[in-house]
RNA sequence: GGGCCCGUAGCAUAGCCCGGUGGUGCGCCCGGCUGAUAACCGGGAGGUCAUGUGUUCGAAUCACAUCGGGCCCA
């Protein structure tokens, strides 16, 4: 049976006492199990790297796709959502590291890469646990039992059937190309693994000896110094003007090339003082030229080469014009390299050392040899200055990147642009241009993805080398690989698999496994067939993929969005996800990025530790929309926090009538609830109308919900609670649960009060499942599914919809706001009945409105009567207005006293006559004055006791003139409130009865409410006798109770209260 | 340097697609209510709609440019 309630919102019990039952109960399963008929809907988790604790992004993301959950399950689908996580990679690693006090991968060479991993898997399972945990904590409902993991076996297999699938289809390809490198970490990365911020280098701009021809230059510019040895062309565009230049610097005169538009600032930046433009020429012709490196002097590997002018679109009229190509460090300049033939030189190591190859500098790490070479250049150094730019990071460490020629495996991803792009316009995409613009937008600037990592804990790549003929072969399973080798391979990470060999089938060699891991974001990108088993099981693959939605944050658009597609592409040939809800970032309240350096970081604890999960949740749910920014702001968390407690009071308030009356809501056999309410006896139009509004906020939930749209969704639900059913509905109805003993009404209205309760509750079930689930808890039936989770979504039922009566209560409350706001221009409280309110409109529906709802207005006005007019109301009159710059020119020196005139003079009576187009004629001591409507203005006047306010298509008018009768009634509810706040200090029972004693010092009050009104308080404030009479003794007769003094609107009294015995309070 | 998103009172936001007097909440000030009460309700003040230019009879809304913030890329 339904129970009272009477502690306020207390989040935190409630959560912890929902996440207990939730536990013991195991809702979630068998809320699952409701389901697991169902059409199936297949979610895939983006799956969070496990290096430590979430923060607000993290809670977002997984308070986002829990509420799409927990409603889409509701609507009836069999929701497949298994959380994962992301364990392996590079960032692990560095922790790793860091705790090992390793400096580079020496170091772990040394330490042994199996206890290596070993750390490394156990740093992972450590912070998957606390990371379940937090989750949890946020009341998400995923399979936490049990998560894909990146590190099991079956999750490598699908990685390496993945890889084998491409193999097939000819995409994998092994390649000599220039890739991201972190020189401390001496592995290739990913573009995606790449963090740009500004960084300060040297701006240089050096000549090269042009060959064959005296004292004559090419000048470049560069911010490398360091990739100057690996130079072996200079580009120019063949579409820009270069100039050859006889300059003067300090009485030397030499010849420079550059382009032309560029010689003016390049030589005041190397300070010459003169110069003269000798030719220009186009730079397609320019190729012809051939030039010396200026180190040739240092550096052997250099004068050994030959140099020559190349030409590329690249180039830009930028610094020389002129630019500087070293293949084996650059992505263009390697492209140009290939197309062009030349050298592809890369004399720096894994670790961002110069090998032996460069004698001057060898040894040294590239940032530290600049000033070497700077100082070799000598006098081809032409200019030097800082500038600041945007440059590359290692994502994990925060090493400034360097471009490297390597050999690594590549997926060719720039070979599929085109099937990608179609497949990205078959997904549905909230908002549109995430995918429409975004992510297509990314899809066409894709390369070649480089999938090879010189690491150690991640995904083997499963391609295994034979020594003798360089063939390779691609292992697809773990038992594919056992069977091929005749050993078992109980864990497929290095070293394990390092060690297993295989029989060539091409020659008599034997094939041993390339060294390199994936890269971390290939893990990830099989997460859609993985997490079904594939391809050790087929069932769930065949029955669920491709998923049916995914979200995660704008930064997946690079990220997880295009390795998955990419995957998917490659082994499927086509997209694993049908609908991506792409979410923002969460940010401080001034819009910057949450960071330790910046202070400004909200963790989610602390906002639960304030506020409850319930109410994180519906904030960052509706504060804004999904897609844009959320800038976390304690002020709405506080307002989101007021309306849930709000929504608290509206549930706990009728619950002690209920209980009082032993109120049962209607079941059926099985003792479920009956959710037809009917149109029963005593229903009234408040009733009917918080059914249809709360029909049509359902109706609205179901297309915002569909487009992702779970500001709006929040938002309605919002202002239902606070505008709908805390300000209106419980307002309206409060009189009616004080009703004594059987009231059809009153049992109507908590009829539809639970009726909207309990469908409120599953409305809100997905966004704040905690509170929904206590409230459901306590109002469910015998026969009623244990959990709110369990029960169907609410869709809004049509036949309650009455759009009409809903734009009439509109117009009521629009009414209610200017009586009251007429009442306090009165000064009237409403506490004091007025004898009339007047609405004067024009407009049918207004007049509609109030006559058809006349019983609310009236007692909403605590009016004795509400009446609407047509035109104007019939007491307010006219105040004429002397207009004196019309009646000046007119009258001269009498104008004063027609002014005076016009004063004293009937204004209707005038206005009357000039509405009718005559001329209004007053007369002074026989003299006449005739006026024209030019000459007095007029405004409405209203008499003493009446103030008037505007509504929505007209205007009120309340009449608060006090007779004797209403007088009566004001004071008798002024002594009720003050006994009744007296009852409610000696802390007594609703149903408890009193004795009570006014002593008023004011005979005529009192022979006011002596008779009716004294047996009116006697009712309302539950007492078995009262006693009112005159005088200001301080004595009340009333003993062992409560006395008090009181200032009635001026009026002295004193009154005394004191609980009855009950025996005697039966009536 | 490029792509996408955002910029509306002290703060947070709606409106923008589809042009027609800018709404709402918090905070502030004033008042009311007192059987939801460490709650609740009404009213008021407060806005160069980031800036500029254009299109238009009319621009927060459309176009272009600039500035600022975010994400992504080069």
């Amino acid at each position: 049976m339904i129970g009272e309630v009477t502690s306020s919102y207390k989040a935190g019990e409630i959560e912890e006492q929902v996440r207990q039952f939730w536990k013991t109960e195991e809702i979630y399963r068998r809320t699952k199990e409701i389901h697991a008929r169902d059409p199936d809907f297949f979610f895939v988790d983006g799956p969070p790297y496990t290096t430590g604790h979430i923060h607000l992004g993290t809670a977002w993301n997984k308070i986002l796709k829990d509420s799409v959950l927990r409603h889409t399950r509701m609507t009836g689908r069999n929701v497949i959502a298994r959380a994962g996580y992301d364990m392996h990679g590079l960032p692990i690693e560095v922790k790793v590291e860091q705790e090992l006090g390793f400096k580079s991968k020496k170091d772990i060479e040394q330490f042994g890469i199996g206890p290596f991993i070993e750390r490394c898997r156990s740093f992972a399972a450590a912070n998957l646990a606390v990371m379940s945990r937090q989750f949890q904590d946020l009341g998400v409902w995923l399979d936490f039992d049990d998560p894909y993991q990146t590190m099991s076996p079956g999750y490598v297999e699908a990685a390496w059937w993945t890889l084998q699938q491409a193999d097939r289809a000819g995409m994998l390809e092994k390649g000599h190309r220039v890739v991201n490198w972190c020189p401390r970490c001496a592995t290739a990365i990913a573009d995606a693994e790449v963090e740009y911020w500004d960084e300060s280098d040297p701006s240089i701009y050096v000549k090269f000896p042009v060959k064959g021809r005296e004292n004559e230059f090419l000048v470049i510019w560069t911010t490398t110094p360091w990739t100057l040895p690996a130079n072996v062309a200079v580009a120019v565009h063949p579409g820009i003007r270069y100039a050859r230049v006889e300059a003067e610097k300090d009485g030397r005169k030499e010849i420079l090339w550059m382009a032309e538009e560029l010689v003016a600032p390049v030589l005041k930046k190397a300070r010459y003082q003169d110069y003269t433009i000798l030719e220009t020429a186009d730079g397609a012709t320019l190729t012809r030229l051939e030039y010396l490196s200026p180190l040739a002097g240092t550096i052997e590997l250099q004068r050994d080469l030959s140099h020559r002018v190349v030409t590329a679109d690249f180039v830009t009229l930028e610094n020389t014009g002129m630019v500087h190509v070293a293949p084996g460090h650059g992505w263009d300049d390697f492209l140009l390299g290939c197309r062009e033939n030349l050298p592809i030189i890369c004399p720096v190591d894994a670790s961002g050392r110069f090998t032996g190859e460069v004698e001057s500098v060898s040894g040294l790490f590239v940032k530290d040899a600049d000033a070497v070479l700077l100082g070799d250049l000598g006098d081809h150094l032409m200019a030097k200055e800082i500038i600041v730019h945007r440059f590359g990071h290692c994502w994990r460490c925060k090493t400034p990147i360097i471009f490297r020629a390597t050999e690594q495996w590549f997926l060719k991803a720039s070979e599929m642009k085109e099937q990608m792009l179609r497949e990205v316009a078959d997904v549905t995409w909230c908002p549109d241009w995430a995918g429409s613009a975004r992510f297509s937008d990314w899809i066409r600037e894709a390369r070649d993805w480089c999938i090879s990592r010189q690491r150690y804990w991640g995904i083997p790549i499963p391609v295994w080398e034979c020594r003798s003929c360089g063939a390779h072969r691609v292992f697809g399973t773990i038992a594919e690989l056992e069977q091929a080798s005749g050993v078992s391979v109980p864990d497929p990470h290095r070293p394990y698999v390092d060690q297993v060999s295989v029989p060539c089938g091409s020659c008599d060699g034997t094939m041993e496994r390339v060294r390199d891991i994936f890269d971390v974001w290939f893990d990830s990108a099989v997460a859609s067939w993985a997490t079904l088993g594939f391809p050790a099981k087929t069932g769930d693959f065949e029955r669920l993929w491709p998923a049916d939605f995914i979200t995660e944050g704008q930064d997946q658009t690079r990220g997880w969005f295009y390795s998955q597609l990419g995957a998917g592409t490659i082994a499927f040939g086509r997209a694993p996800y049908k609908k991506v809800l792409m979410h923002g970032f969460a940010l401080d309240a001034e819009g910057r990025k949450m960071s330790k350096s910046l202070g400004n970081v909200v963790t989610p604890e602390e906002v639960i530790s304030s506020v409850g999960v319930d109410v994180l949740r519906l904030y960052v749910l509706s504060s804004s929309a999904p897609w844009d920014d959320l800038k976390f702001n304690w002020d709405g968390v506080k307002t989101v926090n007021r309306a849930l407690t709000i929504f608290w009071n509206v549930y706990r308030f009728p619950l002690p009538y209920m209980i009082l009356d032993g109120y049962t809501p209607r079941s059926d056999a099985s003792g479920r609830w009956d959710d037809r309410t009917g149109q029963g006896e005593g229903i009234t139009l408040e009733d009917r109308w918080i059914l249809s509004r709360i029909s049509t906020v359902a109706r609205e939930l179901g297309p915002a919900m569909e487009e992702g749209q779970l500001h709006r969704a929040t938002r309605a639900l919002l202002t239902f609670i606070l505008e709908d059913l805390s300000r209106w509905y419980i307002q309206l109805i409060r009189p009616r649960m004080w009703l004594e003993g059987d009231a059809a009404t009153k049992t109507v209205a908590y009829d539809t009060l639970y009726t909207v309760m309990r469908r409120l509750c599953v409305l809100l079930a997905p966004f704040t499942p905690h509170v929904t689930e206590t409230m459901y808890r306590n109002l469910r039936l015998s026969g009623d599914p244990e959990s709110v989770h369990m029960l169907s979504w609410f869709s809004g039922v049509d036949t309650e919809i009455d759009g009409r009566l809903e734009q009439e209560m509109e117009t009521v409350r629009s009414f209610d706001e200017a009586q009251a706001y007429a009442r306090q221009s009165g000064k009237r409280k409403l506490r004091w009945p007025v004898r009339e309110c007047v609405v004067v409109t024009d407009e049918d529906e207004v007049e509609a409105a109030i006559t058809s709802l006349s019983a609310i207005c009236r007692e909403r006005a605590n009016a004795r009567e509400v009446r609407v007019v047509r035109g104007r109301y019939d007491r307010a009159g006219w105040r004429a207005e002397p207009v004196m710059k019309a009646l000046g020119p007119a009258f001269g020196k009498k104008a004063p006293k027609v002014k005076e005139l016009i004063l004293a003079e009937d204004a209707s009576r005038m206005k009357g006559c000039f509405d009718c187009g005559e001329t209004v004629t007053l007369e002074d001591d026989g003299e006449i004055f005739s006026l024209s409507s030019s000459q007095v203005s007029f405004f409405e006047e209203l008499p003493p006791g009446i103030f008037s306010a505007p509504l929505k298509g007209g205007t009120v008018y309340v009449d608060i003139t006090l007779t004797p009768e209403l007088e009566a009634e004001g004071y008798a509810r002024e002594i009720i409130r003050r006994i009744q706040e007296m009852r409610r200090r000696l802390d007594l029972k609703v149903e408890d009865y009193v004795a009570v004693g006014v002593t008023i010092d004011d005979a005529r009050v009192a022979g006011l409410l002596s008779g009716s009104w004294e047996d009116v308080i006697r009712d309302e404030v539950r007492a078995i006798a009262i006693q009112l009479r005159a005088g200001s003794q301080e004595q009340v007769g009333v003993c062992a109770g409560l006395q008090q003094d009181w200032d009635v609107e001026g009026v002295a009294m004193v009154i005394g209260v004191s609980k009855a015995a009950d025996e005697t309070g039966e009536k």
